[in-house]
DNA sequence: ATGCCTCAGCTCCTGAGA
């Protein structure tokens, strides 16, 4: 009997990997969207920010790589996109409930799962009226989410939001104190989002200390380390069993014209026994 | 620090990002 018979051999492992990358422009970030994709064939990949329009996006080009492509665009400002080896089922465009003119969400269904890709507001500046707005984003999301874990347990929210948990995801906790990204209100909304039933898969692995997901362009900043873990991949009770691993892929930054974001990733097993 | 860098738009500059 050869070693490939055995049962301990031969049990397939199913994974599916989750990835989120926020690309600031996509016109400008396709070619490294799609050798990133090559070397990194995750099974969905959610967009943020791609500064363009539906008939804009490179739809013919994601086929060609192996993907579905499911966009929600906008002319120079937001616009999301999922990106997935099989086809998305059920697509969602913007939070329902939440009357919005702006393109920052997009969910389907992959493979039973699930997911959200979101690009969460920015906020600008504590007390201004985007701050505002960003504090009625988070709570139609909440509102939206929390009914969507009922009829879909396995749930993936996962996307830039532009929100810290806490000074472990800032470089400098005392100088950005209370800043946007950092604020005590931003991080409530954060953790009214996990009390619904999700995990941040990042913290449920032992990290490298200071590990960002966001680095300024200016300043040297990514050179430095100066930077934020804004990016985040929440998933549902029913899945946290099943995260093998989570991990800020880095490599994208050191392009020669690289978006100010680095790709989230988080590797679920056996998605199919659940 | 009303700055720094990058992107879109239609500019030779502004707004926004984070």
């Amino acid at each position: 009997m050869g070693w490939g018979l055995q049962p301990r051999l031969t049990r397939k492992i199913l994974t599916m990997k989750f990835a989120t990358w926020n690309v600031n422009s996509l016109t400008v970030r396709l070619p490294q969207v799609l050798d990133w994709l090559q070397a990194n064939p995750v099974d969905v990949l959610a967009l943020q920010e791609l500064k363009l329009t539906d008939d804009k996006f490179p739809v013919d080009a994601f086929r060609q790589a192996g993907y579905h492509a499911e966009c929600f665009g906008q002319k120079t400002y937001n616009g999301v996109a999922l990106l997935s080896r099989e086809p998305a089922l059920n697509v969602v465009r913007n939070v329902p409930g939440f009357a919005d003119d702006m393109a920052r969400s997009i969910s389907a269904e992959v493979n039973g799962v699930r997911v959200i890709g979101a690009y969460f507001p920015n906020g600008q500046e504590p007390g201004s009226d985007k701050f505002e707005y960003k504090m009625a984003w988070l709570k139609g999301l909440r509102d939206w989410v929390r009914g969507e874990l009922l009829t879909h347990p396995r749930l993936v929210l996962m996307g830039d939001y532009n929100i810290t948990f806490d000074d472990a995801d800032v470089w400098d906790p005392v100088g950005l104190k209370d800043t946007i990204h950092c604020t005590e209100e931003e991080r409530y909304h954060l953790r009214a989002l996990i009390a619904l039933g999700l995990h941040d898969s990042f913290r449920l692995f032992a990290q490298p200390e200071k590990s960002y997901s966001w680095w300024d362009y200016r300043d040297f900043a990514f050179r430095r380390n100066h930077g934020l873990r804004i990016d985040h991949i929440l998933v549902s009770d029913a899945l946290k069993p099943l995260v093998t691993a989570c991990v800020i892929d880095k490599a994208p930054r050191k392009n020669e014209r690289p978006s100010d974001h680095a790709p989230v990733v988080v590797t679920l097993a056996d998605t199919n026994k659940v």
